[in-house]
DNA sequence: AAGTCGATGGACT
DNA sequence: GTCCATCGACTTG
C-alpha cells in the first residue's frame, strides 16, 4: 500500500518517503487522533499526555502540554494571522515537528495537529526523562532530575530539538523525533487543565494540561511549603 | 521560597 | 520598532 505515516507531506531537501528505508514496524504508526480536526486539539493534546517522545538518544514521557488552534481562531497561535514561511510546516499534516526559536535563546518544539490546512499545534511543554539519562545530562548540564525536561526549552535542549527538526515526521523515524505510545497511560482522573502560560487571550479556556502532581511539570504552584525544612 | 528582570535574535507590521 | 508559547541569575525575606 502507498500509505505513509505521513500522507502528504514531503520535504523540500530532504529524502522522499521512496527512498526511505522500510522499516518493520510492530503496528500502525498513525494515530487517527493527531488529525482531529482543529476545533478539538484541546483534546489532542490531552491525549499526547503520558505519550513518549524519543530523540538524540533520550526518551521522555509527556508530562505538560499546551493546545494551539490556527488561523482567525486563537490570538495566540503563531498561525493565527495564516501562514508565514516560519509556520508554514503548522499548515502541513499532523505529526510532524514545528520548532521555532524564541527570545534570541530557546527552542520550542510542537506537534502538528488538525487535518491538512489546519494549523493547529501542541507545544510540548514538559516531560520525564524515562531513557537516556547520561545523555540529558550531558545537554543540561547537573541539574536535578525532574528539571532535565521542565519547560518546553529546556525539553528541547534534553532531546537536541533545533531548526533542524523543523518539518520532520515524528511517526515514522524517518526524522530526528519519534513518537511512541504511553508505556504507562495517563487516565483521564490524573489530568489538570488550566491556562496556557503567557496568553492573555482567550483566558477562559483551559488548553494546558499537565499530570497531576507530576514533579517534572512547570505548573504554577499557587500553594507553596508553609514552612522551611 | 518567591518575585524581579536582563539576555538576545528573528518574525512580523 | 515591537512583540515574544523563556530561562536562570539575582534579590529579598
Amino acid at each position: 500500500m502507498t500509505t505513509s505515516a505521513c500522507p502528504g507531506y514531503r520535504r523540500e531537501h530532504g529524502p522522499r518517503f521512496a527512498d526511505l528505508p522500510q522499516v518493520p514496524l510492530s503496528g500502525a504508526v498513525d494515530y487517527p487522533w493527531l488529525h482531529a480536526p482543529a476545533a478539538e486539539v484541546a483534546e489532542t493534546a490531552r491525549t499526547l499526555l503520558g505519550w513518549e517522545l524519543a530523540a538524540g538518544g533520550v526518551r521522555i514521557r509527556l508530562t505538560e502540554v499546551e493546545a494551539y488552534a490556527g488561523t482567525g481562531e486563537d490570538p495566540a497561535s503563531h498561525a493565527h494571522r495564516g501562514p508565514t514561511p516560519r509556520t508554514r510546516v503548522m499548515f502541513g499534516p499532523a505529526g510532524h515537528a514545528y520548532t521555532y526559536f524564541v527570545f534570541g535563546m530557546h527552542w520550542c518544539l510542537n506537534i502538528v495537529c488538525g487535518r491538512d490546512g489546519e494549523a493547529a499545534a501542541v507545544l510540548l511543554r514538559a516531560g520525564e526523562v524515562v531513557d537516556g539519562l547520561p545523555a540529558a545530562r550531558t545537554r543540561r548540564g547537573d541539574v536535578a532530575d525532574r528539571d532535565l525536561a521542565r519547560g518546553p526549552a529546556r525539553l528541547a535542549v534534553a532531546l537536541d530539538v533545533t531548526a533542524s527538526a523543523n518539518g520532520t515526521c515524528v511517526l515514522d523515524g524517518s526524522g530526528p523525533l519519534l513518537l511512541s505510545p504511553p508505556t504507562r497511560p495517563v487516565a483521564r482522573a490524573e489530568v489538570t487543565a488550566g491556562p496556557r502560560v503567557g496568553v492573555a487571550a482567550a483566558h477562559d479556556v483551559p488548553w494546558r494540561f499537565w499530570i497531576t502532581g507530576d514533579p517534572t511539570v512547570s505548573a504554577y504552584r499557587r500553594h507553596v511549603p508553609r514552612r522551611r525544612g
